[in-house]
DNA sequence: GGCCATAGCGCG
DNA sequence: AAAGCGCGCTATGGCC
């Protein structure tokens, strides 16, 4: 059973039509007054049935806000995007709005701009105008316009009989498409339910970090004081009082008159030089890192109320990964998750897929030597004895490995990399033809049906045969890696999907077990600790689970381990 | 003041 | 000129 369901016309009202799952009615219309009506038809609904709407960012959170938890949904914003790489329409506007107007051929309105993440909670980062009104909670930009007197009950009814038309269509290609669209809309829900719960976060734990590493905090956002006087003895080293070590082009200069012939001030560069001043500027480059990404200022803007609340954007990445907004959720360094640390009386589950990406070009390819790798707990050095006859390569296994996937090796990895292709040729020749097709201007498939873009028409015109080809084999780079990212997405969104609806089960209250983070093959789940046990289970249930619904019958296997600690920093 | 590109580095 | 994939974020510095 399926609802459709759009806002009345009343306050926190709500328009409901039930359909079948082809999308035709199935019977009485009907709406139901506010405040928080969509809340008050989720609760008293049989809990499977799929709540169909626009956009699960735009409608949930009020509806988790109003205490009730939607078991599936049927996101068209989702299911138009991944309709549309189908056919090669990669990028188009993804709204009811814009779905509608292809229906009906009227204009396509653009998709709104995302809001910039600037404003944490408590909001007002730098002082501007912002009205006070729009900082207490997080505002979603408002949804493209319907045209005037349309009923957007009557298109929702009709897109979505649509989508799932189209849907049917996209399985002749991709068989699991269907299991696609239904993650990529489980995603959607468990993205707003984790920006609600938030990761806890200690501050005075976070602030001893900061405190050892750099001193205590300096007044107006100043050096602190081991920052400061890194950044003088650098600037005394190279013999120039007036330098700003945070200006690459100033430390470039100062690195050339010294007479250290760089090319840049990367990291990886300096490592390895030999003056004075390099050993000093390394530290402040990694200090000055901790200090600005993440350190008393991020912790004001983006902590409330002892929880980080990022926000999440499930497919907000080419390749289907998750992306993030604000805080750089996906980028919280392991120097600071000492500050995750469970609320009393609960533990943290934290969980991640080991060497995911390798395991699935095993399955992707069914190479039969590199499927027979995976049984091993330590892929890279089973692949490491096979390929090379070595057990001491794993560190050479790994960068070849790597360098398959992601299109390098024309250095040091060569010859590794030629172990590999002759040892597991079919794995090899997957990631060399969807190079290929990349190079071409194609367009490849994850192993669920997600499309990567095609080239834009005309994508080397103009280019002399020396920028063509560099243009072309990076777009041969990105493919190649794209149907290994994107098939590891299609199995942690499935993860996602099957562990959510695991957790909802263990509990009586929806904080009993809750996904706080997740991280490309990373979970991490806060439960009370009597459930501790019982979590652990779910989240190796759910990723057997995502193995066998999206490699099926390819013998692979994907270890998933589950570990029960107080703090992030125990296991990450 | 704002806008934009670049360099660099954190995560997977 | 050479380039291993995908991101978000900060500070700098050139520009209007």
């Amino acid at each position: 059973m399926r609802i459709c369901v759009v806002a009345g016309p009343g306050p926190g009202s709500a328009r409901l039509a039930p359909v079948d799952d082809a999308g035709a009615p199935a019977g009485p219309r009907r709406d139901v007054p506010g405040p928080d009506a969509i809340a008050a038809a989720v609760r008293e609904a049989p809990p499977d049935v799929r709540w169909v709407w626009a956009d699960a960012t735009q409608t949930y959170p009020a509806v988790l806000a109003a205490g009730a938890r939607v078991e599936r949904c049927h996101d068209v914003a989702h299911t138009e995007a991944q309709l549309l790489g189908a056919v090669g329409r990669w990028g188009e506007p993804r709204s009811l709005a814009a779905a509608w107007a292809r229906l009906t051929g009227g204009p396509v309105p653009p998709d709104p701009e995302p809001l910039p993440a600037a404003l944490g909670p408590g909001g007002d980062a730098d002082g501007g105008v912002q009205d006070a009104l729009f900082d207490a909670v997080d505002v979603p930009s408002a949804p493209a316009a319907l045209p005037p007197g349309t009923d957007p009950l009557d298109v929702l009814v009709a897109v979505h009989a649509d989508q799932q038309r189209r849907v049917a269509a996209a399985r002749a290609v991709s068989p699991g498409f269907t299991l696609l669209v239904a993650a990529e809309s489980a995603s959607a829900l468990a993205a707003v339910e984790m920006s609600a719960a938030g990761l806890p976060w200690r501050a005075d734990l976070h602030d001893a970090v900061l405190v050892e590493a750099l001193g205590p905090r300096a007044p107006h956002g100043g050096r602190p004081p081991r920052l400061q006087a890194l950044a003088e003895e650098v600037a005394r080293l190279l013999g120039d009082p007036r330098l700003n070590p945070d200006s690459p082009p100033d430390v470039l200069r100062a690195l050339r008159r010294a007479g250290v012939l760089v090319s840049s001030t990367r990291r990886h560069e300096l490592r390895g030089v030999d003056h004075p001043a390099v050993g000093p500027l390394l530290q402040y480059k990694e200090l000055s890192r901790l200090h600005t990404a993440n350190g008393w200022a991020w912790r004001e803007q983006w902590v409330r109320d002892g929880r980080f609340r990022p926000e999440y954007v499930p497919g907000g990445v080419v390749s289907g990964r998750w992306a993030s907004r604000g805080g750089g959720a996906l980028q919280i360094p392991k120097a600071v998750r000492g500050a995750v640390v469970a609320d009393p009386g609960r533990v943290l589950v934290v969980a991640d897929a080991g060497q995911l990406e390798p395991r699935v070009l095993a399955a992707l390819s069914a190479d039969p030597g590199m499927v027979a790798a995976t049984q091993a707990g330590d892929l890279y050095a089973e692949i490491a004895t096979r390929a090379l006859g070595r057990t001491d390569a794993r560190a050479e296994a790994k960068i070849a490995l790597l360098s398959a996937m992601y299109g390098g090796g024309a250095g040091s990895a060569a010859p590794a990399l030629a172990a590999l292709r002759r040892r597991f040729p079919a794995a090899l020749e997957l990631l060399e033809e969807a190079a290929r097709t990349g190079e071409d201007g194609g367009s490849v498939r994850s192993v669920l049906g997600r499309t990567s873009p095609v080239a834009a028409p005309g994508w080397l015109d103009g280019l002399g045969p020396e920028a063509a080809g560099g243009r072309a084999r990076a777009r041969g780079r990105f493919t190649r890696n794209f149907v290994v990212q994107a098939s590891a997405a299609d199995w942690a969104g499935v993860l996602v999907a099957g562990l959510r609806t695991r957790l909802a089960a263990l509990g009586d209250r929806p904080d009993d077990a809750r996904l706080v983070f997740f991280q490309h093959d990373e979970v991490v789940l806060e439960v009370r600790e009597a459930l501790a046990a019982a979590a652990v289970g779910a989240v190796t249930d759910a990723g057997s689970e995502a193995t066998r619904l999206v490699l099926p019958g390819t013998g692979v296997r994907v270890p998933l381990e589950a570990a029960v600690v107080r703090s992030y920093a125990e296991k990450g």
